[in-house]
DNA sequence: ATGAAAGCGCTAACAT
DNA sequence: ATGTTAGCGCTTTCAT
C-alpha cells in the first residue's frame, strides 16, 4: 500500500503538501496540486485511516450495539443509522448484546478501545450508573429504543405506553374483558412501559387487572410460544392477548395454530412492532407499528450533531407509534389494512 | 483516558514492561507484573487499539458487506459471523451494498482505508476483475452467498442449483406442468444458479421451458408482488411458482391474497430461504432452507484461519440446502412440518 | 528480567 | 506557497 511518503516522493513535494492536498486544508498552487493528484492516482493512494485516527485522536467510526439483529426490528433501525452515517462518511461498528448486560459491557469496552467517535445503543440495563463511567469518558452516546432511568444523554424512543394503551383500548372496544399480556422482562424499560400502558387501558376501561393473565418472558419467539400455551392452559383463558413484541407474537401464533384455534374468534391478537409478513399471516395481524427506520436515522442525526457541537443540550426524541388494525383483533374485513409496507 | 505512559509511571516501570504485561509477550517477575496490573486497574487503562493497529499495521477488525440487512437472510448470516469473530476478539465493521456495485465499491475502499484485517462480503458483481486489485492488496476476502466467476479466494455458498431443482421437482411430483419462476437479476450468481436448477428440473421432468413463465425482477418484496401479478395476468397462468428468495415470496403471497387466491389450490408455491414466519402464514410455506447461520460462521472461520496462515490454499465450501415441505406446495396436511425453528 | 528508543502514517504547529 | 518536524500510543528490536 502506498503511503503519503511515496506520493510525496513521486510528486517531488513534502508530505505536508500531500496532506493538505488530500484534506484541502491550505492553499496549494494549481500546478503542484495537479502533480500531487496525479501521483495519488498513479499509486492508487488511500490515506491510512488508522494513522489519521491516531494522529487526530478521533475516528470516523460509530459503534452500534443492538439487542438482537435477528429480530427484524433492529435491521431496520440499523439501516436508518447506516444511511445517515454513510452520507456523513462515517462507518459503523456493529455488535449484538443479546439482551445481555455482560455482552453489552464487553462491546462497550471494545468500542471505546477502538476509539469510536460515538455510540448508538439499546441499553441492556435500566441503571444509569452502569453507563456513568462511560459517559464521563466523553464519548457521546445515544440511547435508542429505551433509556435507563435518569439517562441524561441523547435518546430516541417511541411512545411505548401510548402504543400499548391504544392496542388494549382497541381490544376492549371489541368487547373483550379478559385480555392477556405477553411481555418481556420488566427490567427492560420498553417492557415496563408497555405493561403500564396495558394496565392503564384496563383501568380506563374499568376492567380488573388480573395477575394470572400477565406474563413476562424473554423477547424471543420461543418465549411467546410457551407463554401463549400457558395462557391457553388456564382454567379460564383470555379471549384476547396483547403481545409486546414481534417475535413473541410469532411464537404465540404458532401456539394457536398448533391447537387449531382461530383469530380473532378463539383469541384476538395484537402485536407490538409491525412486520412485513403481518399481512400474509393466516389472519392478518393487528400491530402497533414503530417507526424503526426513523428511530435509527434520528439517533444517527442526533449523534452527528453532538459530534459537531459537543455541548449541545441533550435531547430525548420520542416518536409516535401507530395502531394498524387488521383482522386478528376482530374487526370486519372491510376495514382491514392490506397495503404493502416496504 | 489513561495511556501506557500513565500506567508505566504509576507502576514505576518502562512502557515496554507494561506492554509486555498486557500482551504476555515476555517474562515479567511476579512482583512487577502485579504492580503493573494494579496500576492498570487503578487507572482503568485500556490499550488504545488505534495506536496498536498503527504500530502493528494490522487490526482486529473484519469488514462485512451484505446485500440487504433488511432481508432476514442476512442478519442470520451476520450473527454467525459475529459469534465466531467475537470469540476470537475481532470486531465487525458492517455495510449494506444494497445489491449495488457502486455502493459496494465505496464500502470496499472504506474498509481498506480502515485497515480491516479481512473482508467477508456478498459480491455484487460476477466479474472477478472487479476485485482483482483488491485481492492483490493482500487483504484476505471471503465471498459468501455467491462467488464471482473464476473467484480464486475463499468462498462459502450453498447448493443453489440443487436446492432449486429439488423444489421444482417436488412441484412436478405434485402434478404441476406449468410452473412459474420468479427470480432475481441473472447477473447475480445465486439467481443464475437457481434458474439453472429450475430449468434442469423441468428438463428432467420432460417439461418444456416456457419463457413467459420465467420472470426476473429484483430480490425485494415489491418485485415479487408485481411479478406475481404479471404471472396471474397471463392468458394461461402457471399452476405453481417457484420463487427464488424470501422477500419476493412474501410479495407474491401478498398478490395472491389480494386476489383471494388460495395456496396450493389456485397456486402452489415454494420459496427459497426459510423464514421464521413460514409456519404462521395463511398457508404454511414450503421453502428451500439455507443454513444461514452456518454460512456466516463458516466464512468467519475460513477468514480467521487464513489470517493465521496466509498461504493456505483457498477453499470453497458449499453447504447443503433442505427442502422443507409444508402446505403451500400442495401436500396433505398430515406430512406438514409444523416445528418451531428458532 | 527490564529499559531505551525507533518508528508505524499521518496532521498541524512552526518555520521559511 | 511550501517544507520541516514533533508527536499521537503503541510494539518490538536492541541494549544492559
Amino acid at each position: 500500500m502506498a503511503t503519503i511518503k511515496d506520493v510525496a516522493a513521486q510528486a517531488s513535494v513534502s508530505i505536508a503538501t500531500v496532506s493538505h492536498v488530500v484534506n484541502g486544508t491550505r492553499f496549494i498552487s494549481d500546478e503542484v496540486r495537479e502533480r500531487v493528484q496525479r501521483a495519488i492516482a498513479e499509486l492508487d493512494y488511500q490515506p491510512n485511516r488508522v494513522a489519521r485516527n491516531l494522529r487526530s485522536s478521533s475516528t470516523r467510526t460509530i459503534g452500534v450495539i443492538v439487542s438482537d439483529i435477528q429480530n427484524p426490528f433492529f435491521p431496520s433501525v440499523v439501516r436508518g443509522i447506516e444511511d445517515v452515517l454513510q452520507a456523513a462518511e462515517y462507518t459503523l461498528l456493529l455488535g449484538n448484546s443479546d439482551w445481555n448486560l455482560a455482552r453489552e459491557r464487553l462491546y462497550l469496552a471494545t468500542l471505546r478501545a477502538e476509539g469510536v467517535a460515538g455510540i448508538i445503543f439499546t441499553p441492556s440495563s435500566e441503571d444509569v450508573t452502569e453507563y456513568q463511567q462511560f459517559l464521563k469518558s466523553g464519548i457521546p452516546m445515544v440511547a435508542i429504543d429505551r433509556a435507563p432511568v435518569g439517562w441524561g444523554g441523547d435518546a430516541v424512543t417511541v411512545m411505548n405506553m401510548k402504543g400499548a394503551q391504544d392496542a388494549v383500548a382497541h381490544l376492549i372496544g371489541q368487547g373483550h374483558r379478559r385480555i392477556g399480556l405477553i411481555n418481556g422482562p420488566l427490567q427492560i424499560g420498553t417492557a415496563y412501559e408497555r405493561q403500564t400502558g396495558y394496565e392503564q387501558a384496563l383501568i380506563a376501561g374499568s376492567l380488573p387487572i388480573i395477575p394470572e393473565l400477565i406474563r413476562n418472558t424473554d423477547f424471543r419467539q420461543t418465549g411467546g410460544y410457551e407463554t401463549m400455551n400457558e395462557l391457553l392452559n388456564l382454567a379460564e383463558p383470555p379471549t384476547a392477548t396483547f403481545i409486546a413484541n414481534n417475535l413473541m407474537t410469532l411464537g404465540a401464533i404458532q401456539a394457536l395454530y398448533e391447537r387449531n384455534l382461530h383469530m380473532p374468534a378463539d383469541m384476538a391478537l395484537i402485536g407490538f412492532d409491525d412486520v412485513p409478513w403481518a399481512i400474509a399471516l393466516q389472519v392478518p395481524l393487528t400491530t402497533v407499528a414503530q417507526p424503526t427506520y426513523a428511530l435509527g436515522a434520528t439517533a444517527a442525526r442526533l449523534l452527528l450533531e453532538r459530534l459537531r457541537e459537543p455541548k449541545l443540550q441533550s435531547r430525548h426524541v420520542v416518536l409516535e407509534t401507530q395502531l394498524l388494525v387488521r383482522a386478528s383483533s376482530g374487526v370486519e374485513q372491510a376495514t382491514v389494512d392490506t397495503s404493502v409496507k416496504t
